[in-house]
RNA sequence: GUGGGUAUAGCCCAGUUGGUUAGAGCGCUAGUUUGUGGCACUAGAGGCCAAGAGUUCGACUCUCUUUACCCACCCCA
């Protein structure tokens, strides 16, 4: 027996209509912010994200999926989706349209991790993209629509999370603060953060250990080092949030796992789907498209992970769509039907009908039983009587009831134009 | 990479201090007199008890190893 991939799931047929409720919500609201959608390759030269993703991550470091080709050139299954679209958007010259450029996708993307509960080696990601606008109102209308999809979804729990980790210059002035305070109590941190002393001080804030939280509790706070331009764009950022109603926590601890963020990073995170909380992530990363070998151009995004958005819903009891089901069951009753019933159903199901039939041969009664398992909303009976009168009783499965029909008004039945 | 937990039917689980034919519920299949499903009742199919080794007259049960899954750390969506 081959088993499935650690840390992969099969989507079940019994099941896959919830991918279609959220990935319905998710691209309806996209199309109502006027984002449409990119489709980018699953694996891409692995260079791509050494450089755009950072060669200090824990992602780009022990996680990816890297494989050499039969042309020995390295590639990288994506362990997220905004490096991809990045290289798209310079490939493409789509810096030479109007901008912004709005961009959404759903993706699978790739981590080599030990997985739990929410984390997984291959999950899914919704994620926007904006290129082109500098202005806090793009990072703000980026975050409206991870709201709208969360409020659309009836999703009232997710705390945003909200930080600036500033621009490059301020950036700098604020590791060497932050350094000078940490080197007082160095003996103190765990030993993962004294690898980080050097290389990324800032992922010290995020560190779960106890002793390092102490130390950091009172650590200096970047938003206390922003230039002017970072700091008031941060401000307008939360004014704009206040306006539209959008609560919000200004966590100074919050620090994106992935190098390419500037100014604006942000988290909504659930407290009900186990210690993997983070649904949606995201932020600014004005220096990504130059780092990946484009010409500077500024772009604010997320990700949201799909998994948890549906673990999100199903935990809290909230919908996640129904399971589609049959418009029309068709039993048969005599050879007769049986001789008719292809041609029949295939007219039905030619013009938009949902028409299950029985493939199994099975018994009258069986047919039925299987039409209720089914969950076929009508069903109708086709015998001998039927075929000579043309006339048949359509039955609402959910009411019991039965309505006279003629078999060629089915379609009509069910409000479709023949 | 580091911890902890679990492994018996398709699924969720029982299984007595080790004792011979391994159990329930759900699901599945078929019936309850032959043109109407859902409920109920009856019957049936379906298990190398995760794998391997050991202890024992005898192992689902005890020991060890391996594997898989789950949860947490880490990291992140």
């Amino acid at each position: 027996m081959i088993n499935i991939p650690k840390g992969t799931k099969d989507v079940l047929p019994q099941e896959s209509y919830k991918w279609h409720y959220v990935e319905n919500k998710v691209r309806k609201v996209a199309l109502d912010f006027n984002i449409k959608e990119i489709r980018t390759p699953t694996f891409e030269h692995t260079e791509l994200f050494l450089r755009g993703v950072g060669d200090t991550t824990d992602i780009v470091n022990k996680e990816m999926y890297t494989f050499n080709d039969k042309g020995d050139r390295s590639m990288t299954l994506k362990p997220e989706g905004t490096a991809g679209v990045a290289r798209a958007f310079i490939e493409n010259s789509l810096y030479a349209n109007t901008q912004p450029t709005k961009m959404y996708y759903i993706t699978p993307v790739f981590r080599y991790e030990r997985p739990q509960a929410g984390r997984l080696r291959e999950h899914h990601q919704f994620g926007i993209e904006y290129y082109g606008s500098e202005s806090y109102l793009a990072d703000v209308e980026v975050m409206c629509v991870a709201k709208t999809i969360f409020d659309r979804l009836g999703v009232k729990e997710l705390e945003l999370n909200i930080n600036s980790i500033g621009c490059p210059e301020c950036r700098k002035k604020y590791n060497e603060a932050l350094k000078d305070y940490l080197r007082v109590n160095f003996d103190k941190l765990c030993s993962t953060c004294k690898e980080r002393f050097e290389k990324n001080p800032l992922r010290i804030l995020d560190c779960k250990e106890e002793g390092c939280k102490a130390i950091t509790a009172k650590a200096p706070v970047i938003l206390d080092y922003l230039c002017d331009d970072c700091k008031a764009h941060h401000n307008n950022v939360l004014k704009e949030l206040d306006k539209l109603n959008i609560k919000y926590v200004v966590n100074p601890h919050i620090v994106r796992g992935l190098d390419y963020y500037t100014r604006t990073v942000f988290e909504f995170v659930s407290t009900s789907i186990g210690a993997q909380g983070t649904v949606c992530g995201g932020g600014r990363y004005n220096n990504l498209v130059e780092q990946v070998g484009g010409k500077p151009c500024p772009a604010v995004g997320f990700g949201m992970g799909l998994e948890r958005l549906i673990l999100t819903l199903e935990s809290l009891g909230l919908s996640v769509g129904e399971e589609e089901v049959p418009d029309l069951f068709i039993a048969l009753l005599s050879d007769k039907a049986k001789e008719n019933i292809m041609p029949f159903t295939m007219n039905l199901r030619q013009h938009g009908l949902s028409v299950e039939i029985d493939l199994l041969e099975r018994s009258f009664k069986g047919q039925l039983k299987y039409a209720n398992k089914i969950g076929a909303k009508y069903m109708i009976v086709l015998g001998d009587d039927e075929l000579d009168t043309n006339k048949a009783n359509i039955k609402n499965m959910a009411t019991g009831e039965e309505t006279p029909i003629q078999l060629n008004e089915i379609l009509k039945f069910f409000n479709i134009e023949a």
